[in-house]
DNA sequence: TTTATATATTGCAATATTACGATAGATAAA
DNA sequence: TTTATCTATCGTAATATTGCAATATATAAA
């Protein structure tokens, strides 16, 4: 026990899952409205901007990464680090489809 | 170390990672799926409509009401399980917010 | 009151996440 | 080549999550 029984579920609802799982934590949030603020995305900022430790960050944008939010070009010694439009869009389309259904329901 | 550093977070960003933790996970998206398909929403249906055990999905909707994504009525022996759909619908348009910034910026 | 049914809570084992110091790797500048 | 800088990875401790059996609680029906 201790870990998710995924298999058990449909594809969309461990895909949709893993993105809100991945955007289940502040410093992630953090990092992505940083990363709408600024044009110039650079990790070194990141560090500067959050309060937390440099592997800590780090393995946050691993995170990000994997889960498709986000994707790093390299650029010299830094990495370039951006939102994947379409990763967020999807998801942020899968609520609004729920939001859309729940206003012509009425239950309790 | 282990606990998320709250306190280092706005309450806002704070507040959208709590929703998007309690959507992070399957059986979770699940259950909403579920409450948004039936018009009736009784938990004993959950139970046998879900792959996980009693005391598992209680958890799970104890998870999903904590964070206020669901509110429960008691109804007679059963408990009417439902959407609260201000949670929900802020939490969309949160993310609704930042992809209509996206689409006006290009950075890599 | 007894029995049945629906849901919650407790306790615990297995696993995952969070955070960071230390260190490694990779590129740029001197 | 040496040094500085940026980012990733490793190792590990602290904590959280997941899942379920056993059990408790609460209401309804008999």
């Amino acid at each position: 026990m201790g870990a998710t029984k995924t298999e058990h579920f449909t594809e969309q609802q461990n895909s949709i899952a893993t993105i809100a799982k991945a955007l289940g934590h502040p410093a992630r949030i953090a990092i992505l409205e940083y990363l709408l603020k600024v044009d110039s995305c650079i990790c070194g900022d990141i560090v500067n901007e959050l309060p937390l430790a440099q592997p800590t960050i780090s393995q946050h944008l691993k995170e990000l990464k994997t889960c498709g939010l986000i994707k790093g070009t390299i650029e010299g010694t830094a990495i370039c680090y951006c939102i994947d439009e379409k990763v967020l869009d999807n998801f942020q389309k899968h609520f609004s489809a729920i939001s859309a259904t729940l206003t012509n329901k009425k239950c309790c």
